[in-house]
DNA sequence: TATTGTTATACTCTATAACTATA
DNA sequence: TATAGTTATAGAGTATAACAATA
């Protein structure tokens, strides 16, 4: 897991830069402390993407490690999930739905399937799809996995407030809709 | 550019499902119709991870796009953006800064001194060190991209308000300086 | 002996293309 | 001829380890 951020900022405030022109940045986290040097990110800062990828670094880089299982990564486990809710589901459509392509979408089920959670079953309408379902040892997993994923999140969220969440959310869909055309 | 959302979503409504268990996610993201058919993305919409993650994906998945070069991404700007912010920085202090390896720092700076934006100069204290500096065409490169990433950025902001801007913020400052410990 | 930076190497993730079996 | 799924292959991007030069 890499990039784009500091291991431990330990952020200290640095002198005040143009701030009129700098709206979201604040005193501290424009500046880094490392090698008992000061360092400037530019206006890296000022910039929404820079924050919305270190917040997804957070939440990416804690996600296995609290789960307990390093090969259980968000992708695998978003796939268990949707075939969870969605039994019978082709894999054709579980790539479309998690935006894979068709190879990527057979690993994750190859994954899975070598650990006996789920299962490749034939279509009697179409012998050259195959419906996905969960296995006893599926469900089981799942219902685990969700509980684990829950508090892993709830953790990556506690020091908001539910007001803050709601915000958060908001302006997080927003921007997932508005880049749904280049996604 | 890969993984975990649909394409095109073309999200509408289903029925409701446990909605009093489910906080953040509302009716419109729990349902994905594709193929003519209504999928379920089972807790998924329920997660933030999930949403800073697509919110994520669309920042990094239209900014190459937009600033109409394939080969500058978030990271290789970050690196110039950083470089140009600190003249005379060390390679070691340009990986620790962005959380990166030796060698990748030492690749994002092949990248950029490849198109003679910056020069590696011997330092006179450390021979075995090299400060890096930005070019002449570099200042220019830099100058011109840091306007490009900032339409950019507001292109991705651009259906918040001020105080929404501010609140997402805040919100993602709480979470990064929470994990703080963990990156 | 430790450190800066480079090179060698390998691993993961992803995609495209080629293949098979069905339709 | 087209589609579902698999396999083959290749390209990014990343990391660790080994190395050269210097301290």
């Amino acid at each position: 897991m890499a990039g784009v951020l500091a291991k431990s900022p330990k952020l200290r405030e640095g002198k005040q830069l143009k701030m009129e022109e700098r709206p979201l940045a604040t005193r501290s986290d424009t500046k880094i402390t490392l090698f008992d040097r000061t360092f400037d990110y530019g206006q890296l800062p000022e910039l929404m993407g820079f924050h919305l990828r270190r917040a997804s670094i957070v939440d990416f880089s804690t996600f296995s490690e609290e789960i307990g299982d390093r090969a259980i990564t968000p992708l695998r486990y978003s796939a268990l999930e949707v075939i969870g809710a969605n039994p019978g589901l082709r894999q054709t459509q579980l790539a479309a739905i998690l935006g894979l392509s068709k190879p990527a979408a057979t690993l994750a089920i190859d994954f899975w399937e070598a650990r006996d959670c789920l299962a490749r079953r034939r279509i009697p309408e179409d012998g050259r799809a195959r419906g996905i379902h969960l296995t006893p040892e599926g469900q089981r997993t799942l219902g685990e996995l969700r509980r684990q994923v829950a508090l892993h999140d709830q953790a990556l969220t506690a020091s908001l407030s539910e007001p803050e969440l709601r915000a958060l959310h908001s302006a997080l869909r927003k921007i997932i809709e508005s880049g749904g055309g280049a996604m």
